[in-house]
DNA sequence: ACAGTTTCCCGTAAATGC
DNA sequence: TGCATTTACGGGAAACTG
């Protein structure tokens, strides 16, 4: 809570949604001699940009104005904060929008400013200063593209506003990089990602190469192309995985049962030699957001055989919770009794040693009913079957007497009227 | 589309949320003689209406001007339609609210009014109309407040605009009301309510005279007072059901096989005489928004038994469609293989024969992983284990020399900045 | 036509007012 | 304090716009 006297930016470059509140203060780092007066402070979005430099023009919806005032806890400062300030974006200023469409949206930076002026003994005073750089977006959806602007920016630069740093933005060597993903889970998710994990990451992001620790990685191939084959970037897809931990997953990963990021040929290596019936948790690399199990057989004829359930995805764990999936999970063959092979998380943790605190409750019995809950299931060797008022007047021309008669019967009718609760 | 070229109001009260668009559309009845003049017309929320009258006074958010035009469509009627009409509250005008809390702000009746003036040969003519009443909402959660005083404005009074209806509401005849609950469901959900339906509606509301059709209902007992024993009134309880309908039990309504209201006794006595396995589906009387089925067995020396599954709701429903319920709920005891019970769809339609056409889903071949479901199970003896910086500064007074050194480092710091989206 | 972007608005949760 | 009502905003989908 405590800072030093001088000008600083402790705050990190951040998201703004348009339409959505957020909040900032401003402190005041020198003292000042007589302060028995007003000192006003406004704030303006993207002040001294000039227009063209950037294709959105943003203004703030709501007052920017406020005077400043003593801080309660402190030894006296000035400080202002500002509170339910919003962001709204300007329409068509001159024509068409300033920018030529090079950056996508959240590689646009803009930046907020604070301004005072006063006078001491004569002496007129400006003072003014500026946040770091702010992304500005108007949907969630466009929240993981925000934050991945955040991240290289962070990760790349110390300057305090370059706000053309995406015009030509510099790479990352796997090593800084690495550390940064980490540390989204582990700030995120509790838990960060261990060698293992950060290995197959690399392996992703260029394949075999990932031993080599300097190898360096683009803004584009880190968020902007898609992975080869995929219809999303590495970071779509990683943050994807954030937020599926973050919202449906957070125990497992924290309790570290979440292996997570292993590649296909990892994982078959690692459970071959195990007891049939070891399984691991990993992600799904086809799609956003999945996470799946893999469990290791042993045929009739000895073969070890690997089976994954289809990757379960945030609808179907908000209806079921994973652990009370890997609790009652069956297979069931050709209408024989359905039974759970998962046995052990991998390497031999037995499945209720691992799960058991973690397994949700069971029945609310509520009393003439028979509790029930779903239970995820597979049918091994299934045959699938799918079923699948027209307005007549007289004519003018009017004679003087008319008029009593039109003022009489001359009214409005309301035609329709609707809202989307009509009907 | 056509009408009469006198002022009628086709339109019904609406609801009106504040901060979501309507629409209106407004006509001119009577050809004017001269049109090559512009005639703007001017629409005001609650115009007339004396505050105090009213505890909550709106305003319309948007442009309220706009200019007739003559319709394209018609044979030259002027109209203008307002689009992108928006409800804001108006603030604590003079101190606090206007009206004493004896409405709800669902019984609490508002209008809109239209105007325009005009001028033919020397006569001024002022034109004004006004809509039927209309209740504001602030979230859709109050819908269904506001639908059960829409519904019982339009059942009991023919007034175009009695804004103080709901000060002394008079009460319906179940002949009457019955009818429109009818309607409800045929508008909204496709399909009406049969006679044994209403007339388990009927003793709901007021026990065993379900048969006098002239039982008279009152507003609040309708929506207002809870049902005994219940924490909720008829009209929620039923609006529910409506709502469950509408998403999810859309084809099983309209086919006809959701009997939904049939009292607990009237089921047994239904099912006691079917073949075991016999089953019928009910809505919920405990819960709000909730079906059941319940099936009928026979126990092992003979007894009649019967069965119903703890009821679903939207949240189960979205995870899994109902039919796929019915396909696959499966009751398992102590350990042996699980069945499912339900074979006959009251009374006595094999269940597939039924519903075969409503099953939905089937696996999704994503090739490399098995396909998984979930499906609805019961355990019939189950023993439910639960687990569940400070600011220092030199001190005045300043010399004259150090006004250099305070315009060098005097200046703001952003102390702290955030947004939902920060950290 | 299409993709990137914004708007719309339900539905849940939290905040606010009485 | 509790209840009624409003606000906030994520999230899915539709609308927009070059």
């Amino acid at each position: 809570e405590k800072q030093p006297c001088m000008p600083t930016h402790p705050q990190k470059p951040l998201i703004i949604k348009t339409g959505v509140q957020f909040t900032t203060k401003v402190r005041l780092l020198v003292k000042l001699p007589e302060v028995d007066y007003q000192l006003k402070v406004k704030t303006t979005f993207d002040k001294d940009l000039p227009p063209g430099r950037v294709s959105r023009q943003f203004f703030i919806l709501t007052n920017n104005t406020k005077v400043m005032d003593i801080e309660d806890y402190s030894n006296g400062c000035l400080s202002v904060e500002f509170r339910h300030l919003q962001l709204k974006e300007k329409k068509y200023i001159n024509g068409t929008k300033g920018n030529e469409g090079l950056l996508s949206v959240t590689e646009e930076l803009h930046s907020l400013s604070f301004e005072a002026c006063f006078t001491v003994q004569g002496l007129t005073i400006d003072l003014e200063t500026c946040s770091l750089p702010l992304v500005v977006i108007s949907n969630v959806s466009q929240l993981p593209g925000g934050w991945a602007s955040v991240m290289w920016y962070n990760l790349l630069t110390d300057e305090p506003r370059n706000l053309a740093f995406f015009g030509n933005p510099p790479r990352a060597s796997w090593s800084q990089l690495s550390e940064v993903l980490s540390w989204q889970f582990s700030t995120f998710a509790g838990r960060g990602l261990n060698k293992e994990q950060l290995t197959m990451l690399g392996e992703k992001l260029f394949g075999q190469h990932a031993s080599c620790s300097d190898y360096q990685v683009s803004w584009s191939k880190f968020s902007k192309e898609n992975i080869p084959g995929k219809p999303f970037s590495f970071w779509m897809w990683l943050d994807s995985i954030l937020e599926l931990i973050k919202k449906h997953l957070l125990p497992v990963w924290n309790e570290n049962y979440i292996m997570g990021f292993v590649s296909k040929e990892m994982e078959r290596a690692l459970l071959k030699d195990k007891e049939p019936g070891t399984f691991l948790l990993r992600f799904s690399e086809s799609h956003l957001g999945g996470i799946t199990f893999t469990w290791v057989e042993h045929g009739d004829n000895g073969e070890v055989k690997f089976n994954s359930v289809e990757p379960y995805t945030k609808n179907r764990l908000s209806a079921l919770p994973f652990a009370d999936i890997i609790r009652d999970y069956k297979v069931i063959s050709d209408g024989v009794v359905p039974e759970n092979p998962l046995k052990f998380l991998y390497p031999d943790i037995p499945k209720d040693e691992a799960f058991g605190r973690l397994y949700n409750s069971q029945p609310s019995k509520v009393h003439p009913y028979i509790p029930s809950t779903l239970i995820p299931i597979s049918e091994m060797r299934s045959n699938a079957s799918t079923t699948p008022r027209s307005c007549q007047s007289p004519e003018p021309p009017m004679t003087p007497g008319e008029f009593d008669m039109l003022n009489e019967h001359l009214c409005f009718d309301i035609d329709t009227m609707s809202s989307p609760y009509s009907e």
